[in-house]
DNA sequence: CCAAAAGTGTTGCGTATACACCCATGG
DNA sequence: CCATGGGTGTATACGCAACACTTTTGG
């Protein structure tokens, strides 16, 4: 006997300092499952029209699979979590994207997604998965910010610029952030854009 | 266009001290997916033939679901660990178990085993799921060997009993373990015999 | 009386938190 | 010269780890 399964994907960016799920339609992009293509390429196949061909360098997660025995089929939807940062998104997309802090329970997904941002709170707290939402250099401050935008809450700068370059993931890249009417900041990048343990907060 | 859906279940105990895993020639029990019953409930059917009909009182998690791309019917496994306690399981099964220090690079499911070994190890050091794996009354010590079974490693009594106790997870039955040729120890409760999260290690 | 396991406190160390002011630039 | 954000240090509280001896029972 063979069920329907299915991949859907949810897409979290950090859109003007706001973390945000892309949500068209209030439904979460999904495909079928097929034979030949792996979960994880399929999760990306999804969002491949808002986030291109770069879509590689973001951070994708298996997030739970939900089955729902009495529809017809037997479905089983096996969701994913991807982090996909704000430049490399396709923009014309605006009204498809809703702020996380403000999914409510009557999207028909609310659990999943409440879910999906419980995971990646967690994540970002013990691993430095947030290199892919940042551009390879960018300034502590702008860090900062991604950081506040997912967890939800601000964070004391000092305490925070202590922590994070204690880690020893950052280098700083020799650049300044230039143009702003304040002083030049310094910037970082990341030593590994890959996905690495440690305890962050 | 349909898959076929198999879900597997990586049963955990602790017997003789040890953590072993159900591996009756040294494969993970399972069983294809079908209309109107859940994902969870198959993960406990899977097992019936050993835990009997006592797995409600056991802990079951999600692990992680795998595809197989090119598997004849595009194969899909989802994975379950479950936690039981030595006392509810049916004994007779001694050489399907594994011990979980002694799982080897070429068991055909390797690569499961140690990932849930790992979840299992995370698990346990935020939250009281260990409940599953004890009896209703226990000892301090007794919790102790479940939790060093479990991380590989020993603990300090003094500094476990100082951390266990203050988390407020237990309450004193009353009773004492007597009948052993040594000092008789208190016994104890957990207050909720469902999943709560704390900071245990 | 001996073996076995129960039970009990203190100290040092490192990490997290709270908190306020001066600096460099653009306009 | 003013507005904007960059950049910096200290004091306190808390949790974790290390560590050894006395007590109570059964045999």
């Amino acid at each position: 006997m063979a069920a329907i399964v299915r991949v859907k994907t949810v897409l979290f960016s950090v859109l003007e300092d706001k973390l945000q799920i892309y949500l068209p339609a209030h439904r979460l992009p999904q495909g079928i499952v097929e034979h030949g293509i792996s979960l994880n390429k399929l999760a990306m196949e999804n969002i491949k029209g808002i986030a291109g061909a770069a879509i590689n360098q973001g951070y994708l997660e298996q997030l739970y699979t939900f089955s729902h025995p009495f529809e017809a089929g037997m479905g089983v939807d096996i969701v994913y979590y991807l982090l996909v940062g704000e430049g490399k998104l396709v923009r014309d997309y605006q009204e498809s994207w809703i702020e996380a802090t403000r999914i409510s329970r009557n999207l028909p997904e609310y659990g999943i997604l409440s879910y999906a941002l419980q995971r990646l709170r967690w994540k970002v707290e013990y691993t430095n998965v947030v290199y892919s939402l940042l551009p390879r250099e960018f300034t502590l401050s702008e860090l900062q910010r991604i950081y506040e935008a997912i967890l939800g809450k601000k964070l004391d700068k000092r305490n925070f610029r202590k922590k994070i370059l204690s880690l020893g993931l950052l280098r700083s890249s020799g650049h300044r952030r230039v143009g702003l009417k304040a002083r030049p900041a310094r910037m970082y990048m990341f030593l590994r854009r890959q996905p690495v343990m440690v305890n962050v907060f």
